[in-house]
RNA sequence: GGGCGAAUAGCUCAGUUGGUCAGAGCGUCCGGUUUACACCCGGGAGGUCACAGGUUCGAGCCCUGUUUCGCCCA
């Protein structure tokens, strides 16, 4: 084998103490890409296992968001590899629009160029430049959470295959009816200058401020109408005043002329059922070219729209001697001057719901302008019938009401965006004859008047437009490809639930309408990463945890350890460095372990060439236990209970396998027999229940501890060559065959009993100050399971340090009750102190005798309880009982 | 204003077909030079599962209402 072809292990000497992730991580991704596990084959004879990614922004940095996002699609997507399914996790990029274009904006600001003298290639061409500067980062990032995506189907949403799915999906649904274009009231951000959907509109409750402003009558007879508003720079391009036509108390003054301050404007007072008369005073000034309720009013009733505000959100030509002036300055200098020509009554501070842009923060100007639009209620339809009959599961399920409620409340999609970077409106104007061509590729001329004077159409596509194809146009859609044909639709969507209608709802729409079949079969929705204190993360408040800080600190097994542990579907986890200390110290545990059964393996003969004798109790125990593992972890994959299964591993890897398996090996293992000898026999079945239980748990690790669980399976094949050359693609423990047929109830029952007697005599050991490292004599085991106990006298003798000599006749001591067992410990008594303890513990019996007694007579439950509970409450019963007779006997005894 | 979620040990959280389900990690207390691991081992304390009703033989889990906090939509 070819060098390259390994994994390059150090040797096992050089095995450090701690686990060396930093050492392991970068050689080990490095292996799986070179050797292409990650691409997957297409076999038409298997059901295919997708997930695409949520590709991250090009020019952006790996978050905790992300380190969520990938550690769940890495250990479903790891999973099912080694279950066996052809599986394509797809990675890719996003463009993100909007944030690279302003950012660039401010780049280039810094540098003193002004991006409007730069022009639009020159700026792309920056754009692209910095695409690809970023898109090595985010890729090495991800690279180092150890996902396992197909590097060789990577997509980035700008690259040519994804523009042309986006300019056929325009053109499609331009000619289906689907998108126009319009001339309405948008969201728009000075920031950006551009227009906004209203998805990217955030709300936020501000204190602003109520101004009363009188507006006079126009006959001059001293009378005027009082409104109040938030926004008093609009006043100048106010065109009318409205009323509730309800509202007695406006009732006469519905068709007044008023003449409007500042600017002496003549305007109507109207009619308007839209106004809310408990609003301020009842009356409301009208601006319809920048409100969206106005908007309406002025349609209604036939009034202009005067804008008085430019693009970049100052005053303009309209506004007078406060042209130029920034809008919020405006309003200042507006209000001042209102003052002082005695139009302002008064101010109140005011609660009010401010719109937000979502990238850039400023706050958003309802415009009128001329954009496109999505046609979005015959899309939303088959989207919302495809979640309510089951053919796209969400979870958690209460997602699906939120979902179904946005589809039917949704409203256009204003998809068109003034900035640059992004996806082209592939519509030309002919400059000729004004006829407006919308097609996929470049038109030479216009098909109407043969005019070669045509303008592309300045405007971009919303991000979100060609991400919404992302299922599909990653594929090679519109071609008909044979990756499409295969992989689509995809298995999983797992993402946030932030971007539930962003992004989730879009995707469903637009494959259900382009694919005629859903995107995904499943939507896994994961909650938010916040900080320790349960702040939401962000950069002005300098709580930002940064996930590669921690894997260089801790690891990335146990970064992404800390991802899953505890976590379930749709609720939001705190991160802390305490958390992800408890995955770094899994991890070592993991790797000692394997340093623990390395080690014996070294040390004794190679696996296969031992004489093994029977399994004994510890073996039937660990084996039994393992397939129950296997059962339990692979169940909760299938139920998409990540943190479960985490839970589940480490508490029987941890708990079962080292705590108690491994402490029971040692007296077989520590110290080799000469060959031949039934001991040494014992020890290799030992070593090797050792070595099996470590590679199904390895195997079973592995989705959430990728380098790791490589790490261990590269120094087994040292000693095993049929493993495969990778843990990667080493076959998920099957849950039909062996080792499931390790399950050995028996076994488990009297392992139960033997560790319970361990932990009594240990806890006497320990409540009664007993130096650990005196040896306590057992001088004697009754009860109907004393046998066990007796057989297996090595371990208890070995765990609890005592020694087991039954002979009856040394007398004193105390005696514990395990169970049904009763063990007379030769040890120290004070005589208070063992009182107080069976005081303590008749009480605890007699507590539980009560409850059993209470459930048993408790009327209609013999009749109505399954058999089994039934039967398990008597059994509950007879148990306490008879304890509590041993303990009131042995208290007697006392005294 | 509408909807959703959370409320369980000091802290952070699990608990998915209602019948040992009262758990984990961290913290805390006690004890450990047991050669895999102190990133460890052993032992302990600690909870009326927010509150009030209801359904049920049986409720942390299902239903209704209330309180507090958070989120989404308008």
């Amino acid at each position: 084998m070819p060098p390259d072809e390994t994994a390059s292990i150090p040797p096992l000497a050089d095995l450090s103490r701690p686990f060396d992730a930093r050492a392991v991580e970068q050689r080990t991704y490095a292996f799986w890409e070179r050797q292409g596990y990650f691409t997957p084959a297409i076999d038409p004879t298997k059901r295919p296992y997708t997930i695409m990614i949520p590709p991250p922004n090009v020019t952006g940095a790996l978050h905790t968001g992300h380190a969520l996002t990938f550690t769940i699609e890495d250990i479903l997507v790891r999973w099912r590899r080694m279950s066996g399914d052809p599986t394509l996790w797809l990675p890719g990029t996003d463009h993100a629009a909007i944030a690279t274009n302003y950012l660039l904006q401010q780049q280039l600001a810094r540098e003193g160029i002004s991006w409007q003298a730069l022009g639009r290639e020159g700026f792309l061409e920056r754009a692209w430049q910095w695409t690809e500067t970023y898109h090595g980062r985010i890729v090495e990032q991800m690279k180092r959470l150890g996902v396992s995506v197909d590097w060789s189907r990577e997509r980035f949403t700008l690259d040519e295959g994804l523009s042309r799915a986006v300019r056929t999906v325009f053109v499609r649904l331009f000619q289906e009816g689907l998108i126009y274009r319009g001339e309405y009231m948008c969201n728009w951000c000075p920031g950006c200058q551009t227009v906004i959907s209203d998805l990217e509109v955030v709300h936020r409750d501000e204190t602003g401020e109520l101004w009363y402003l009188r507006y006079p009558l126009a006959d001059d007879s001293g009378q005027g109408i009082e409104v109040a508003t938030t926004r008093p720079e609009t006043m100048l391009g106010d065109t009318a005043v409205a009323v509730n036509p309800a509202d007695h108390r406006y009732r006469s003054w519905v068709g007044k002329t008023l003449r409007l301050p500042l600017v002496d404007r003549l305007i109507p007072v109207v009619a308007d059922e839209a106004v809310d008369p408990a609003f301020g005073t009842g009356a409301v000034k009208v601006t319809p070219a920048h409100d969206p309720a106005d908007y309406e009013i002025g349609r209604r009733h036939g009034l202009a729209a005067i804008e008085v505000m430019n693009p970049d959100g100052t005053m303009n030509h309209e506004a007078g001697k406060f042209a130029g002036l920034d809008r919020f300055e405006a309003r200042r200098e507006i209000v001042a001057e209102l003052e002082r020509v005695g139009a302002l009554q008064r101010t109140e501070p005011y609660q009010h719901s401010v719109g937000h842009c979502q990238r850039s923060d400023d706050v958003v100007e309802p415009r009128i302008s001329l954009q496109w639009f999505v046609k979005m209620k015959p899309l939303a339809q088959p989207a919302l019938q495809a979640v309510l009959d089951g053919r796209i599961t969400i979870l958690p399920e209460r997602f699906t009401k939120v979902y179904a409620h946005w589809l039917e409340e949704i409203r256009d999609w204003a998809i068109s965006r003034q900035i640059w970077w992004g996806h082209r409106v592939p519509v030309w104007y002919c400059q000729r004859c004004d006829e407006v061509i919308v097609q996929v590729e470049p038109p030479r001329r216009c098909p109407k008047c043969g005019g070669e004077d045509l303008l592309q159409d300045p405007d971009t596509l919303d991000t979100w437009f060609s991400s919404g194809l992302w299922p599909f146009s990653t594929l090679g859609w519109p071609d008909d490809t044979e990756d499409l044909k295969y992989f689509y639709p995809t298995s999983v969507m797992e993402t946030g639930y932030d971007i539930l209608f962003f992004w989730v709802a879009r995707m469903i729409m637009l494959g259900l309408h382009f694919m005629g079949e859903v995107p995904f079969r499943y939507v896994y929705l994961h909650g938010m990463v916040r900080d320790a204190f349960g702040q939401k993360m962000s950069k002005t408040k300098g709580n930002v945890v940064d996930p590669l800080d921690l894997m260089d600190e801790y690891g990335t097994d146990a970064l992404r350890h800390s991802m899953v542990i505890g976590n379930s579907p749709g609720n939001d986890l705190r991160l802390s460095e305490q958390r992800v200390e408890r995955g770094r110290n899994f991890a070592n545990k993991v790797w000692n372990a394997t340093r623990f059964v390395l080690t014996y393996e070294a040390d004794g003969a190679r696996p296969g060439g031992e004489q093994l004798s029977a399994p004994e109790l510890p073996e039937r125990w660990i084996r039994s236990r393992t397939a129950a593992t296997v059962l339990e972890v692979t169940r909760m994959l299938e139920q998409f209970q990540l943190g479960e299964a985490a839970r589940t591993l480490e508490e029987f890897f941890w708990g079962e396998f080292c705590d108690w398996y491994m402490e029971m090996v040692k007296p077989r293992v520590l110290g080799l027999a000469p060959a031949g000898s039934p001991k040494r026999e014992r020890g290799a079945t030992a070593r090797q229940t050792l070595r099996d239980v470590l590679a199904v748990s390895a195997r079973l690790l592995h989705p959430f501890m990728p380098y790791v669980t490589e790490e261990i399976w590269q120094h087994f094949r040292a000693s095993r060559p049929e493993l495969t050359e990778t843990i990667a693609v080493a076959l998920w423990p099957r849950t039909d065959e062996a080792p499931t047929t390790w399950a050995d109830e028996m076994a488990e029952r009297d392992m139960r009993l033997l560790m319970e007697a361990i932990v009594a005599i240990r806890n006497y050991r320990s409540e009664n100050r007993i130096e650990p490292g005196q040896k306590l004599d057992v001088a004697q085991v009754s009860g109907p399971d004393a046998g066990v106990l007796i057989e297996q006298a090595y371990l208890v003798e070995a765990l609890a340090n005592v020694s087991l000599s039954l002979d009856g006749a040394s007398s004193g001591g105390v005696t514990l009750l395990v169970g049904s067992l009763q063990l007379r410990v030769i040890a120290p008594v004070d005589s208070e102190a063992e009182q107080a303890r069976l005081d303590q513990e008749l009480a605890a019996a007699r507590l539980e005798w009560e409850r059993a007694d209470k459930q048993l007579s408790q009327p209609g439950f013999k009749d109505r309880a399954p058999a089994a509970v039934v039967l398990k409450a008597e059994e509950r019963l007879a148990a306490a009982g008879e304890r509590v007779a041993k303990l009131e006997q042995q208290l007697r005894e006392l005294k």
